[in-house]
RNA sequence: GGAGAGAUGACCGAGAGGCCGAAGGUGCUCGCCUGCUAAGUGAGUGAAUGGUUAACGCUGUUCCGAGGGUUCGAAUCCCUCUCUCUCCGCCA
């Protein structure tokens, strides 16, 4: 129990995977990653090596060349002989103050070469170190795949209707506020057009979700750029692996944020922070964009899998002491806002088969779609203890000690503004097709009651 | 897009081949002092990584935007790149 614990909060420190491989490989098998990682024993021997040649040799050069500086100012020309306190560190053959220079030289190549190798080894290892996932928290449970999820709790109730329940694209189509096939001209598949009222309430949703987490729970409304450069994306954990569900702009290192957790995360890279501003609490809107490779044929009807949706973002920077707290917190910040909108929803635990490549612990908020008969993820809650942190370089300074020390970030969607405006249209649906809007909505939809079409 | 200026520690800001891990200040830590607060005052205080130690610690190496080069030796000289600022052009 201990040690899974100190493994999840010690992770891709080299020092620990080196001396604990057949614990962090066992971990792996439970995550059913197959990643080898025997190589890394050898990487590391050979960068140590390197490293103690290197440094002893560089302690020369700083040593003779220092003294080098001292001689000249002494006014000693390149004929008299060496002191003394030289001759141990460098060859029999050097007997001349001159003769020190060509030494340094040669000194100065092998350095070079030994630097060369070092870099070839930090670079073999840090190419395993990137692609090694996360590690699992104790908590998290054990299985297999996502039907192995728990369910942690759920809230509230099916709605009862006394009529047969269409499906969100049914009902969007119908009442002309939902248009796929024109945003299939204009773009392509798994892109939607919003037309009056839809578009009002996709932007009720925005800005009430945004309301609730800065008037109420505390959070600092950022609203960051939609593009990132590689080293973000490699900071959250989405590259080096990930590079196939991104959109990428050609001729440039620039993609399209998948999620606002890159940018906002990112916020902080390379920085030191404070301890009393943590926890640091952010929420931000951004469209997202995925390329939803090897999705081909899942979920191709309506607003489920778009290339492109609205997401509102919870973010947080935590002590590491806290972390689990404030992931409890988080998650109770999401659900809020189905609460508010009355939406029936079960919250699941990912189980270690089904967590994702960043995640120590993650639950899912699922939603009740009667359309479809089944609950469907609306947000996504993760602890990524010090995974992102050590990545993107984020530390803070504990009080009273003198060393830095990782935070612990979180994020979690709060929530998936297209998956709640669907959930809205198959919960809210009356048997005339129309959509009664929730009532918390209603001051953002200036005072409308019920989405009976476009126009209106 | 054109022209110029700049990038130094948690922050501000000196330094212009060796005496620089880097003055001074802010902040922070531990004291002193004033009844509280503010002010004053003394000392300390960068990061990463390797070795060693039971530990306090001791010690090597690296880091002055990034990468190359010159040199026995680079924050300092040269080249390339990135970013920031100012002016001009263009533009929501």
């Amino acid at each position: 129990m201990y040690i899974v614990e100190f493994m999840g909060t010690i992770m891709h420190d080299l020092k620990f995977v080196r001396d604990h491989l057949d614990i962090v490989q066992e971990s792996l098998k439970r995550r059913r990653s197959d990643l080898d990682l025997s190589a890394l024993t050898q990487f590391d021997q050979d960068r140590r090596d390197a490293l103690a040649k290197v440094e002893a040799l560089k302690n020369i050069r700083n040593r003779v060349s220092d003294a080098v500086g001292r001689l000249k100012k002494a006014g000693l020309d390149d004929n008299n002989p060496i002191p003394e306190e030289l001759a141990d560190l460098v060859g029999p053959e050097v007997k001349q103050v001159g003769d020190l220079r060509q030494e340094m030289r040669r000194v100065s190549d092998d350095i070079k070469e030994l630097d060369g190798l070092l870099l070839e080894a930090q670079e073999k290892i840090n190419t395993l170190m990137m692609v090694i996932p996360n590690l699992p928290h104790s908590s998290v449970p054990i299985g297999a795949e996502a039907a192995d999820n728990p369910v942690v709790r759920t809230w509230g109730e099916k709605p009862q209707m006394d009529f047969d329940p269409k499906a969100h694209w049914d009902i969007g189509e119908h009442l002309g506020i939902l248009d796929f096939e024109r945003a299939a001209k204009i773009t392509g598949a798994r892109f939607a057009l919003y037309w009056g009222q839809g578009a009002r309430l996709e932007r009720a949703l925005i800005n009430f979700m945004l309301d609730i987490h800065t008037r109420e729970h505390g959070y600092l409304e950022v609203l960051p750029p939609f593009m990132v450069n590689g080293v973000s994306m490699t900071g959250t954990g989405q590259l080096p692996k990930f590079a196939a569900d991104l959109f990428k702009l050609e001729g440039t290192d620039y993609y399209l944020v998948p999620t606002a957790e890159v940018p906002v995360t990112n916020i902080h890279a390379q920085e030191i922070l404070e301890e009393k501003d943590l926890p640091i609490c952010y929420t931000a809107y951004t469209p997202c964009f995925r390329a939803e490779a090897g999705s081909y044929g899942k979920d191709t009807r309506g607003l489920i899998r778009q290339h492109q949706f609205n997401k509102v973002e919870l973010v947080k920077f935590s002590r590491p002491e806290t972390s689990y707290e404030e992931l409890e917190k988080l998650l109770l910040n999401a659900e809020e806002i189905l609460r508010r909108l009355n939406l029936h929803y079960q919250v699941v635990s990912l189980c270690t088969g089904d967590l994702g490549f960043s995640a120590s612990k993650t639950y899912d908020i699922e939603v009740w779609l009667p359309g479809q008969g089944l609950y469907r993820e609306i947000s996504s809650c993760s602890n990524f203890e010090e995974f992102q942190a050590r990545r993107a370089n984020i530390r803070y300074r504990p009080t009273g000690q003198k060393k830095t020390a990782y935070v612990h970030t979180l994020n979690g969607s709060g929530l998936a503004v297209g998956r709640t405006l669907l959930a809205i249209l198959e919960n809210y649906q009356q048997n005339d097709g129309s959509v009664i809007i929730p009532e918390v909505l209603r001051p953002y939809m200036n005072g409308l009651e019920k989405i009976t079409g476009v126009r209106v």
